[in-house]
DNA sequence: TGAATAGTGTCTTTGAGACAGTATCGA
DNA sequence: TCGATACTGTCTCAAAGACACTATTCA
């Protein structure tokens, strides 16, 4: 059925004219914590645009060669170093695309985020071509500071100064990047602060950023820092064993950590189940949320 | 600081080897109900490939022109027909962005994807190129096939008969599509019904299915349809109510539906809530949840 | 009059959160 | 011994769901 609109898609998508001038990226929200503070991992920008800025890691996606999903975990090995061993730890799915036309003064650039949740993981590491990757650290989050984002988030925004939650403070996401990050990446990177927030809330996904076991209080600290706000730690104790396959024993006690005394704690490996439920709801969530 | 990184990725934007060949794209999910089930707006492809057979509507971004919002909203008028003044009250987000290099026979093609939710629209409304657009219904989601999608649903999907809930099942998404959609559209239509049935429980978005003022019965009915489950009719009623910012009362009765008999309904409108607190949570999650 | 619906009342169960209490460790 | 932590017990309150009931309309 020879219908005009069918006929005009098929030539153009041999028409050099309407696409030649988009290009497409991955760029990679990679978030781990350390001494219990979320970090991201940043690139500084050697040249123009935003030259000397830091910047999300990303790159190019090899047309023909590579699915969204491949080229985004090919970015998080090479910025990260790791083998692929280490990596099947870190959970990395796709958080969205950013396609507004001035976000990079060079051309048009569609970019397709992606949020990772990595355990702690080494210090330096400048593999492949990532010679001035760094993890920054985040800003503590003001509990008062909760956004109504992710709900109507579907909306790109657009370059402006970073700050936690996507609201209109002018705190900086990360006092290293005082003025905000290149690009429209501040953008990104709030996007993924919330919607790591909210994954934790029902899936089991905090445990993405501990290592392969890990005790109660410890999994109770990723909440809190995630979260930005304390939380009761008999409750939650409880409420964590309560829910089905989100942790399971491992029989064997904490072998001593830095603690400050107290009992050993015992060891816990993440669960079997995907979803939590009940969920885990974020504290007073009543407020501000309209 | 001029790292090899930076360098090749200044260099790669005036590449033109490197994105010539990927084109952008967004294609939209048009969800509205239609006496009493979920339809979805199609189109039959006219050309080669996949000549025939159903497809989503979309079409190429217009490179330095617009944001990908811009063009899923313009695709959106183009395909349904609507004035912007009708179009104000349809709820459109991003759903994601699907990229395998073998997606689209012709050659490297990354879709955006767009959910769309409408209330009741015109029948036939072939505006602009969409001469062959058509309202599919689709198949009545079956309650025990809630699938654990959209968890780690990060993962890009391939081609595949399409089934209510990106389930192993083998019935056709839409009866009126026997042998599924073009491209991966299956994979992005079983993705924007499961955003579907996770929006509307902790959003007021159901009310985007419904016109302006609307009863409480015909706002369960929406649940009921989109969640394929029929709910409690009085337990309902007040949770809804109980809900701050959900609805909120026109003070004035349904002046005369198809009724079968009872009382006439009150009117309402919906609130400004932008999440439900508390959410109304899909029946019975535990099965197959993990 | 009967059937279907709108809307409300009430009871039970579950779960969240506040709080207290005991046991175990390091310093 | 002191302080911090791990973990458990108990109470209260909110909310979900089951069920019943009344009132109102159409056929």
């Amino acid at each position: 059925m020879d219908t005009p609109q069918e006929e005009r898609e098929f030539l153009d998508a041999y028409d050099p004219r309407e696409f030649d001038p988009i290009a497409v990226t991955v760029d990679v929200v990679v978030l781990t914590l350390r001494e219990g503070r979320l970090h991201v991992l940043a690139v500084r920008r050697g040249g123009p645009p935003y030259a000397g800025e830091w910047a999300l890691p990303g790159g190019f996606v090899r047309a023909g060669r590579e699915s969204l999903d491949e080229a985004a975990a090919r970015e998080l090995a090479e910025e990260t170093g790791l083998e692929a061993a280490s990596l099947d730890r870190v959970h990395l799915e796709q958080l969205g695309s950013y396609g507004r036309p001035d976000r990079d003064p060079r051309m048009h650039v569609v970019s397709v985020a992606y949020v990772a949740f990595a355990p702690g993981l080494p210090d330096a590491r400048p593999g492949g071509d990532a010679a001035g990757a760094r993890w920054l650290p985040l800003e503590a989050i003001a509990a008062a500071e909760q956004p109504a984002t992710a709900v109507g988030r579907p909306f790109e925004r657009g370059r402006r100064p970073g700050t936690y939650g996507g609201g209109t403070g002018r705190r900086p996401l990360s006092a290293d990047a005082p003025e905000g990050f290149a690009f429209d990446h501040d953008a990104i990177l709030a996007d993924a602060l919330e919607r790591a927030r909210a994954k934790i809330e029902y899936t089991p996904l905090a445990t993405a950023f501990l290592p392969e076991t890990f005790t109660i209080s410890e999994l109770r600290a990723v909440y809190e820092t995630v979260w930005g706000a304390p939380l009761h730690a008999g409750n939650f104790h409880r409420k964590v064993l309560s829910v089905p396959g989100f942790v399971e024993s491992t029989g064997e006690t904490d072998s001593r950590p830095g603690s400050k005394g107290g009992p050993r704690a015992r060891l816990y490996r993440a669960g079997d189940a995907r979803l939590l439920h009940p969920a885990l709801l974020r504290p007073d969530r009543e407020a501000g949320v309209r």
